[in-house]
DNA sequence: GTCCTAGTTTTGAATGATTCAAAACAATCG
DNA sequence: CGATTGTTTTGAATCATTCAAAACTAGGAC
């Protein structure tokens, strides 16, 4: 259950070097069941059990998390910040360009070669990032309705 | 010489079916002498020759141009959205996480299946977008300095 | 168990990028 | 050359995000 959860938060905190407040576990929560919310989904999901906390607050919990290692930021184009705890995978995310909806898509193991650019413009590479763009399938299925 | 090239814009302007006024042949100079400009830059390279050009008149026209596929438009996370003329060719582009710089890299032909996705949440794909993270030249070269 | 202190959150305000709306204007067609 | 419709200006608003100072609290120390 949801209460069962909780200690476990609590010790990733702490085990990232974090103080396990409150706030901060009901955020994780949050994103367990929002997997790619932004800060204002966050904030609605967080607010009926901690009515006081701000969005300031969201926005520096998500980003110690973020530091920590803890939570993924992405960042689609034309959308707001997006959170997620899937880590230390490197998977890679479609957008739905109708609606903004986000997938995972794991990424194809033996692949990863291919992304190696053929040419660097002299930059020294770090990581390679890769968003899919299309439709989801409630868009697929009524683009207009 | 730089007054040759207009005509030709004009024309690439009229034929995208847009009217061929001064500040967009400006735009599209500015942005084929500042190949990833943000809006801010665009308005900065225009300024000098039509000193009445407005922010709002400059994101207008970027976004003209980008509807009409004159322009494309890339949004890198943390940075504004950038503008460039290399369309029709899928090029994809590296960042520097340092100080925002902006390279082009090319697709590499023939890595584009690697590009399939494994699974795609039921979503239908339109396009893959491939951003590489690292670091230019100059900050590979001092870093802190 | 209580106190202290550094790390957190609240409160309040500001910033930057971008967009909206209405009025003034101008490129193109006839 | 005049009308029409698309474009730009002017002025203001919105959204996501960040800054700063004061109030607060988790967790170690005693």
């Amino acid at each position: 259950m949801t209460t069962t959860e909780m200690p476990d938060l609590r010790e990733s905190l702490r085990a990232a070097g974090l103080r396990a407040t409150e706030q901060r576990v009901a955020v994780l929560q949050a994103l367990s069941s929002q997997p790619h919310a932004d800060a204002a989904g966050v904030l609605a999901a967080v607010t009926p059990t901690l009515p006081d906390t701000s969005v300031q607050a969201v926005y520096g919990i998500l980003g110690a998390l973020t530091d920590a290692g803890l939570v993924r930021r992405i960042e689609p184009a034309g959308s707001p910040a997006r959170y997620e705890l899937r880590i230390g995978d490197n998977h890679h995310h479609i957008v739905c360009s109708n609606c903004g909806a986000i997938g995972d898509v794991d990424c194809a193991v033996g692949h990863a070669p291919c992304l190696t650019p053929s040419s660097t413009s002299g930059f020294t590479i770090t990581t390679a990032e890769v968003t899919y763009w299309g439709l989801c399938p409630d868009c697929a299925a009524g683009p207009v309705a």
